[in-house]
DNA sequence: CTGAAAGCGCTTACAG
DNA sequence: CTGAAAGCGCTTACAG
């Protein structure tokens, strides 16, 4: 690899004009700058980013942990994550916390090893870990890490955005699938549902589980195994994995979907698109979520990054239909 | 931050002796290892690696580039080689070429400038790209990238257990649904497929599309719309994905499976074992592949690593029965 | 066994 | 407008 000092002799410059040249903008003079672009160009110059980190202190490098990559919701982001950072110039590294606190230590340990310019954290559920630097700005998403600034989606209006959905068709016995109640995520979306049922003046039953198929499945099950007339005739999930769960345990107990059961889910993954019917559902913008914490964790100057509540969208589909 | 310059002046050493206490292996007397580690501690001393990685010109950051992360097949590959990369002192910087060559070419000029210890590319179909650097190790992860060794699945063989599965069965008017043949992994599932029906000296049906729900829907209509006698009652497809897609046609179409039609598919995504009924599929090794990936990656010394092709594994469920 | 010193490739005040 | 020089934090022959 050629170094500067190569470019250098090749153009017949000293050293600090090249560097002038390709990373600053002090004006140097046209015939120069063309012979060091030429010179950098011929012997195929990358600049030794090491070197430049070390004289900088500013490394191109954006850390990322996310639970678990292979969850649908979390690979979206951090597509999104790594082309919104590649659009700024800084190239993204990956760590799983596996949803585990000494985990998420380790890896985050890690991350800041390589002096990142910053870092973008879901933190895992029991996430207890601080940071032991200052220096290195830190954004939370989806899910608060410390007391980071947050870009998440606003769970609690997306959820009323479903329960008004499903009121506005006509259901009236409504149940509501949670998600863990330990965790802000699941807290929010039940409140958003709890809110606007009551607003409406009708009563929930509300169920509580993990955010997954089986727990989607089990919990279904049980609402719908009484008799039809006391069923609930919509049921809103806190995740589409659980929705989806619900739709399994319909066509078990050959309840039609949409026809005799509304589902609502919340996420959009891919595959709300693809299961039959296809499932109504809040969309979680992962595109914007990502812009933003890029943003957010590239900003400089002293003021704290607020925290972004970002909307999510109902989309409607053939899981839900009027009464 | 503190510097090895700190830690000498806390415990009375040089900045040499710190550093050998901290990285390297020689012997430094007990009583002033101990002072040195000591400081370290208590001036919560991180080394700075841009500094080190200038120093030795080797740095423990790992490359990988997937076509697309959502894919679920990647981002289990992703996990693995993340987790395997970090029982190795490694982080992941991970990039999506989106499956086009001229973004796969720029994520590799990305990764490249961080002079990462080595690079795992799963190639683009379309790659064309080669590598302007030979003091980088490169390692093709399911599509070969260039000319550098390969880890995968080996495609023809997995399929080969697919058919035989089948034909075990009692099989006989079976269809196959390739993937594209400009692939190889395309190529090679369709080859080992056919191989293996050709060896029972049974005919057999081959369409080819692409490797998604769509294309498998679309052709498993086509060749399940002629009258039941002349029907296939098995179908294999090229990917779980394509698979799923042959199940909804299914279901629309009312033939019942695996009653009618026995179905199999490729990779074994988690969505494999969790759709009606479930799938019966060749898993694709994930752990293994991305342990050999990383493995060869962070081989040093002069010898090339070779290819390495890892077997799948049958994985029986509900998609298929005797006739 | 320990320390002094050079140097990795770059950037950036500072002179001229 | 251009160059010489210092220095970022580390490692590593080389002396002693």
């Amino acid at each position: 690899m050629s170094t500067v000092k190569d470019v250098a002799r090749e153009a017949g410059v000293s050293v600090g004009t090249v560097s002038k040249v390709l990373s600053n903008n002090t004006t140097v003079k046209t015939a120069l700058r063309d012979r060091v672009l030429k010179a950098a160009s011929d012997l195929n110059y990358r600049p030794n980013m090491a070197a430049r980190a070390l004289r900088t202190n500013k490394i191109n490098i954006l850390g990322l942990v996310v639970p678990d990559i292979t969850n649908p919701f979390f690979a979206q982001l951090a597509l999104r994550i790594e082309t919104e950072a590649a659009d700024r110039g800084h190239t993204v590294m990956l760590t799983n916390s596996h949803d585990d606190a000494a985990t998420e230590e380790r890896q985050i340990a890690a991350l800041l090893e390589q002096s990142p310019r910053g870092l973008i954290i879901a933190a895992s559920n029991d996430s207890s870990a601080r940071l032991h630097r200052s220096d290195i700005r830190v954004v939370s998403l989806d899910r608060r890490f410390h007391s980071s600034p947050l870009v998440s989606t606003d769970h609690a209006k997306g959820s009323e955005r479903g329960a008004a959905h499903l009121i506005g068709l006509g259901h009236r016995r409504l149940a509501y699938l949670a998600g863990p109640q330990n965790t802000e995520v699941g807290r929010q979306r039940r409140l958003g549902f709890e809110r606007c049922v009551a607003r409406a003046g009708l009563s929930l039953e509300v169920r509580e589980g993990l955010f997954d198929y089986e727990s989607g499945e089990q919990m279904a099950r049980a609402l719908l195994s009484g008799p039809a007339p006391q069923r609930p005739t919509a049921i809103a999930a806190a995740s589409d994995q659980m929705a989806i769960g619900v739709l399994r345990a319909a066509r078990d107990m050959e309840i039609p979907v949409p026809e005799a059961l509304s589902v609502v889910g919340f996420d959009d993954i891919t595959l709300a698109a693809l299961v039959v019917p296809r499932l109504t559902t809040i969309a979680q913008p992962t595109e914007r979520l990502a812009k933003e914490a890029v943003r957010r964790v590239l900003m400089d100057g002293e003021a704290p990054a607020q925290d972004a509540l970002i909307q999510g969208e109902l989309v409607i589909r053939g899981s839900t239909a009027a009464l």
